[in-house]
DNA sequence: AGTGTTATGTAATAACATTACATTTATTAA
DNA sequence: TTAATAAATGTAATGTTATTACATAACACT
């Protein structure tokens, strides 16, 4: 596998992370690493399956349908059945190395290699289909606060908001 | 219809709303006087089919699938047909009469009769299906700000909290 | 009444997600 | 090392949610 950066990739792998550019090879293979780490921690196995998941997930950026994640497995010599890629999914989201997108139907790569503990507020864009992750404190306290005034007890919350990324406000300006 | 309340109804009609209880038949027929006058005002259609969906929310008071709805359509003579409840319920949603659950794929009609302006925090009870609505200010605010800090331009927003409410906890805990 | 617009009926299909069970691979303990 | 156990994958089928396409009907306006 290449990880040397030249002249000749960096158009490609200077992409897009959150909204701003970055080192992208470098970028996938870090995220690989700290997961590597953290699963062994754990005692969890990082299997092929959930390997190439997380690895399609951080190659594209990009909130993905599992439907699509399963037609890459097949690459892998995997089977492309929808629900070997819901179990790595799972696997993977269960460990914070993922998020699902509710308003997508999609899940995306955790930027930070593991999610925020007070819970992640995403900004997605609806044109290019990226995803930006910001940390939702103090916002999850605020509505615990508003919870608890009604004796709600939260388990879990999900903050989310569609728009457009400053790229694609550009491009549309353009027009 | 049967719109009077006697005593054989009460337990029926004595729902929850929000999380307290309150004249449900009463709260029925109040919003859909305020969503008639309402479209009226806007120049927009209250056709049987959205006027039976609106009541079919209105009556369980709690988030229902596209489905579900569409079986009960069937009792007004309309057709069952999935797609003749996603048409009615793009309607509403449109004009605020009720909120799209993205964590359950499913509907509710706003208990406010009108969607508040600045958006709405959701408190879903897994456990019973009750729906609190909040205002969301000012967490929509501090959202915008936040999207401001990174060039975001946000064109809706989503937040949804999943747990238990009071009278849920309530039976857990007695087990 | 005639015309354009809006809503509904009907059928088919697309997109997303789970269940069930057999088989394989890894872990563990004898 | 091997037998027993647990964990993960393969495969097929099915369940659930949502949309497309096109014909027909109802309404609004002149």
């Amino acid at each position: 596998m290449v990880r040397q950066v030249n002249e000749k990739m960096m158009p490609e792998t200077a992409s897009k992370y959150g909204f701003e550019t970055h080192d992208h090879s470098n970028c996938v293979h870090g995220s690989m690493d700290r997961a590597e780490a953290l699963l062994q921690e754990r005692g969890a196995r990082f299997t092929q399956a959930r390997r190439k998941v997380f690895e399609i997930l951080l190659t594209d950026h990009k909130a993905m349908g599992a439907y699509a994640i399963a037609e890459q497995l097949a690459e892998a010599g995997l089977s492309a059945q929808p629900v070997v890629a819901y179990r790595a999914l799972d696997f993977l989201e269960a460990h914070g190395l993922i998020h699902r997108i509710e308003g997508k139907n999609a899940f995306i790569a955790c930027a930070h290699g593991q999610a925020h503990e007070g819970g992640t507020i995403f900004f997605i864009c609806t044109q290019c289909e990226k995803v930006l992750e910001i940390d939702a404190e103090p916002e999850t306290q605020r509505l615990q606060e508003k919870a608890s005034a009604v004796g709600f007890k939260i388990e879990n919350t999900v903050m989310e908001a569609k728009g457009l990324c400053p790229a694609c406000q550009a491009q549309t300006a353009a027009h």
